[in-house]
DNA sequence: TTATATGCAAAGCTTTTGCCTGAGT
DNA sequence: ACTCAGGCAAAAGCTTTGCATATAA
């Protein structure tokens, strides 16, 4: 594994993005620091680092894949009006993955829980 | 709203299967009944069968988008090894959803809940 | 030096769409 | 009859990949 000022403003941008963006929008955001990057570097690099586990990909039910660069156990939430992708912190989630790992007999390695409903400001109006 | 025999075959075939389709396999198991049937009426069907909370439509991270015929909250579980897509009963879910929106203030109005992980015979060996 | 990563562009998939025709009601 | 839905094929994303070049170790 080379260390690239590529793979390097890739995770940067990453780490700096506070609203789970698209693969698009990290190429966006990478070229306004690099404006020489290639957008199959960018994918490459997404790839590489979730695997490395540095960043974490999510799944955002017909809306494209996300990146977050929160590892740890978290849920999210979208909003189906303005399409706003948050955070939500849920505690309970390992003991839901305890429960369940016991109950089926499977090992479960990652979990992914996305609410999708109105968020404070769409619910408002 | 028009009755077909197209939107007719395509919720038989979903609602036969327990495996969590990919649209293409549900194309490929409504042409078995009906071999003149277009993959687009495929899609613009599931797209409306989901919209009408006839079936359900299931994000299974970076796998394609499958469908689902049981509608009720429920979780999913994907062996990364075969790959396979199974049913997880999870009675917690109510109670996640519950504490979450007392919590965020945030509508909820669906929850995917997918587990990643290795199935029973994957873990075998 | 040499093997890995990049840039660029083409190719691959999946899904959507336009347009004309066919079929419900 | 009047529309909505279907068939077909083209187009529209999004993501991956091949190949030659550049660069990290």
């Amino acid at each position: 594994m080379r260390n690239t000022a590529q793979r390097d403003t890739v995770l940067k941008v990453v780490e700096a993005s506070c609203d789970h963006p698209t693969a698009e929008t990290i190429y966006l955001r990478c070229r306004e620091i690099m404006p020489e990057i290639s957008l199959g570097t960018v994918y490459r690099n997404l790839k590489v680092l979730a695997e490395l586990g540095k960043i974490r990909e999510v799944s955002i039910l017909n809306a494209g894949d996300r990146y977050d660069k929160t590892i740890g156990l978290h849920a999210h939430f979208r909003c189906k009006r303005c399409g706003c992708v948050l955070d939500v912190p849920a505690n309970d989630l390992e003991t839901l993955e305890k429960s369940v790992e016991s109950n089926t007999g499977f090992q479960i390695d990652g979990t992914e829980v996305l609410f999708v409903g109105l968020c404070d400001k769409c619910k408002a109006n």
